[in-house]
DNA sequence: AGCACGCCGACT
DNA sequence: GTCGGCGTGCTC
């Protein structure tokens, strides 16, 4: 009734018009006439004309807002590409107004590859049709045995397998010895083959991957949480849970932090599969990063590891979610869209109808909250596989063995360092600090080095002769003179940092190969390259900050020693247990798997921190869930409930519009509420609301003295901040 | 998000 | 006299 007496309203001839997602903040999609003849139904990956410029979009269904037909243009084109399917963009809608961001932004980060909606054009090809060469050399002899089969090759490949130079194979297709073909262009990766290489699973393994390759037979949505030490087998037993999927015919992925994706892993993978899955990371060439999308569309690949933002491919025909070291916050996107890849991707496989299977050594106290509450089943391997031994692990009381004036490192660390090296084996220093030193003082007036941006210290860099901002990324090179006096030569360096940690290692052990591994020395390419170094054995001692900790593994190290277990301890986040824990045990866990005896030695000023204790206990697993899971489920705003609060200096409309929308989505989420720059400190001060604070601004904006004066209630700046929490996504499912 | 327009400071 | 910094406004 209500399409009738619209018609009324409409022109003779109505353009046919159809909403459109933008890459543009927009809280609604724009509309776009569609031409005589164009077919474009919801999903389509279309052009459209953005002022200026042509977009990619998606064509959406729902949402187009009136705007007058005179300012409509025209749908440019439609790529031949399979449309996004509607779990798909439910998905998009759902993230979008669960993260409070524009739909158009969520659609773009699904459509990161610059030129893959059109097909990948056809290979070139040759194929022998039947002709004899005039002249029949050595050369041309070999070629034709390889291609007498009457198959297609490529002009390269042909070359390559008969052992001559392209020139002999121009030559002959020059005297019509080969008709040219058109070939379908090869895949990027091999299919892996569920059986290739049959696991060797026992025991325990055996039933938790029974449990995880049933939720795979149920074709239907569930969460698991696979928890086990390092070493206890959980990526065989995932593997088991992919190799189902693959014998349905349905595709898998896997979520890794960026740094794990190392060639170990994809190693692995090959020799379980007998092939290797396709990557997606940051890092990757433009023209992979378009095949990999247009392949996982087509459902030409069967398995995809990558980093977070591989939840937002266009999956043909998905049927698993993996979710690797879950725990990582690297999981947590913080620009532009703010997601949590781990929480999005349990809604993934909400709206997809798959399986999620969460795994880490240190579960989130999130998803130990929701194994406990029966929300995820919870798999849990306790031991390690084989002969491969846990580190016996010791706590050094640095209060009774004081490094020695100047050092950071205890006696009896430097002597376990010696005896390992002496042993041909490998030693691991851990400190969670880059850099030489992360404060810089004048010892004549004082004076500390500030970054001019943010105020937080500036951290020296010897090696790149730097002091840098490790919260803004402002840096300027290392002054000889006090800014603030004057005085030549007299700074100072306080505390530690890992290139300091490696300048008294090489003091102590002139001969032995030290090596440092910091995120700020090179790619991820080099951080690779180096890696593996270490892991062939090409170091002695590793001074590594917390990337060591991620996914690699030494065979040949016996010795951890975490420089300064304390870091992290008192800086004031709610999580900083959780997150000390998880850190410690995930680096303590990289010894100890060669069978040979290893030891971790944890230099600590706090020895009974319980936190310490824990680690060091063999009852980690169990502290971990008393204690740690019960506190910070006290500290955490309550499960299965949304507290966000918006702080709007500039427009209290707009939070509310935010407010709104937040609570249209989720209708049982309560404790939203909306916050000025007056009210919000008081809240925070009487523990009313616990959160991050998240404050938007441009780079070189003086972000902190806004919020020095949104404390004071001073002048409404304008800037907006936006505070959210860490929530349960289940709940809102 | 990108891109154009538009207005004030240091330089070929 | 211009180049270029970023503030503001607009895109179906």
């Amino acid at each position: 009734m209500k399409q009738d007496s619209h018609d009324l309203f409409s022109p003779a001839s109505p353009a046919r018009s159809v909403p459109v997602l933008v890459p543009m903040p927009a809280a609604t999609p724009y509309s776009y006439s569609l031409p005589d003849g164009m077919v474009a139904p919801p999903g389509s990956v279309v052009q459209v004309p953005l002022g200026p410029r042509k977009v990619v979009g998606v064509v959406w269904d729902g949402g187009e807002n009136a705007v007058d037909a005179r300012k409509l243009r025209p749908v440019e084109k439609i790529f031949d590409c399979p449309p996004l399917d509607p779990s798909m963009r439910r998905f998009i809608d759902w993230v979008a107004s669960y993260t409070l961001s524009p739909p158009g932004l969520v659609a773009r980060m699904a459509l990161r590859a610059p030129a893959a909606f059109d097909p990948e054009p056809m290979v070139e090809g040759l194929r022998f049709c039947g002709h004899e060469p005039d002249k029949l050399t050595p050369a041309r002899r070999k070629v034709l045995e390889m291609a007498a089969d009457g198959l297609s090759w490529t002009k390269s490949g042909l070359a390559h397998a008969a052992g001559v130079s392209t020139s002999v194979i121009d030559g002959m297709v020059k005297q019509g010895v080969f008709e040219q073909v058109f070939l379908p262009p090869p895949p990027l990766v091999a299919p892996p083959d569920p059986d290739y290489a049959p696991h060797r699973l026992a025991g325990r393994q055996m039933d938790a991957a029974e449990i995880a390759v049933d939720a795979v037979k149920a074709r239907d949505f569930s969460v698991a949480l696979i928890d086990g030490v390092t070493g206890s087998g959980k990526t065989e037993v995932y593997f088991e849970a992919i190799a189902e999927c693959l014998r349905q015919g349905r595709q898998a992925l896997i979520l890794l932090p960026e740094i794990a994706l190392t060639t170990a892993f994809l190693d692995r993978f090959h020799e379980r599969f007998g092939a290797k899955p396709a990557e997606w990371h940051s890092d990757l060439a433009t023209r992979t990063r378009e095949k990999v999308w247009r392949q996982a569309a087509t459902g030409e690949i069967r398995v995809v590891a990558g980093a977070r933002s591989a939840l937002f491919l266009p999956f043909e025909n998905l049927g698993l979610i993996i979710v690797d070291e879950e725990h990582d916050p690297a999981f947590k996107q913080e620009d532009r869209v703010f997601y949590n890849a781990r929480d999005m991707a349990v809604v993934r496989g909400r709206l997809a109808k798959v399986p999620v299977v969460l795994v880490s050594a240190t579960p989130s106290v999130e998803s130990q909250v929701n194994s406990q509450q029966g929300r995820y089943t919870r798999i849990h391997l306790p031991t390690r596989f084989a002969d491969a031994a846990m580190p016996d692990l010791h706590l050094i009381d640095m209060r009774r063995h004081p490094p020695e004036r100047g050092g950071f490192l205890s006696p009896v660390l430097l002597r376990a360092v010696g005896k390992t090296i002496e042993r041909q084996q490998q030693a691991l220093l851990f400190l969670n600090r880059r850099g030489y030193a992360p404060l810089t003082l004048c010892r004549v007036c004082g004076h500390r080095f500030q970054c001019p941006q943010c105020s937080s210290w500036l951290v020296e860099h010897r090696f790149r002769g730097q002091i840098q901002c490790h919260q803004c990324g402002y840096a300027e090179p290392t002054p000889q003179a006090c800014p603030e006096c004057g005085t030549l030569d007299h700074l100072v360096a306080c505390g530690p940092g890992v290139e300091r940690i490696a300048e008294e290692v090489e003091r102590h052990f002139p001969d032995a190969r030290t090596l440092v591994l910091s995120s700020d020395l090179g790619g991820v390419k080099r951080l690779r390259l180096e890696l593996e170094a270490v892991a062939r054995g090409e170091a002695d001692i590793v001074i590594g900050t917390q990337l060591v900790a991620k996914g690699h593994n030494f065979p040949l190290m016996t010795l951890v020693g975490i420089v300064d277990a304390d870091v992290g301890l008192a800086n004031g986040d709610p999580r900083a247990a959780e997150r000390t824990f998880q850190l410690l045990s995930q680096v303590t866990g990289r010894a100890g798997r060669t069978g040979l005896k290893s030891h971790g030695l944890l230099q600590t000023y706090q020895p009974q921190h319980p936190v310490m204790q824990a680690i060091v206990s063999g009852d980690a697993d169990a502290f971990y869930e008393r204690e740690i899971v019960e506190r910070e489920k006290a500290i955490l705003p309550p499960f299965g409930r949304l507290v966000s609060i918006i702080v709007s200096a500039d427009s209290r409309a707009e939070a509310e519009t935010h407010a709104r929308q937040l609570r249209q989505a989720a209708p049982q989420a309560s404790g939203i509420s909306i916050l000025g720059p007056a009210e919000a400190p008081l809240a925070m001060i009487r523990g009313r609301h616990r959160f991050r604070l998240l404050v938007h601004g441009r780079r070189g904006s003086d972000m902190q003295g806004f919020v020095r004066a949104m404390l004071d209630n001073g002048p409404k700046e304008r800037r907006s901040i936006q505070v959210q929490v860490d929530v349960d996504p289940q709940s809102f499912l």
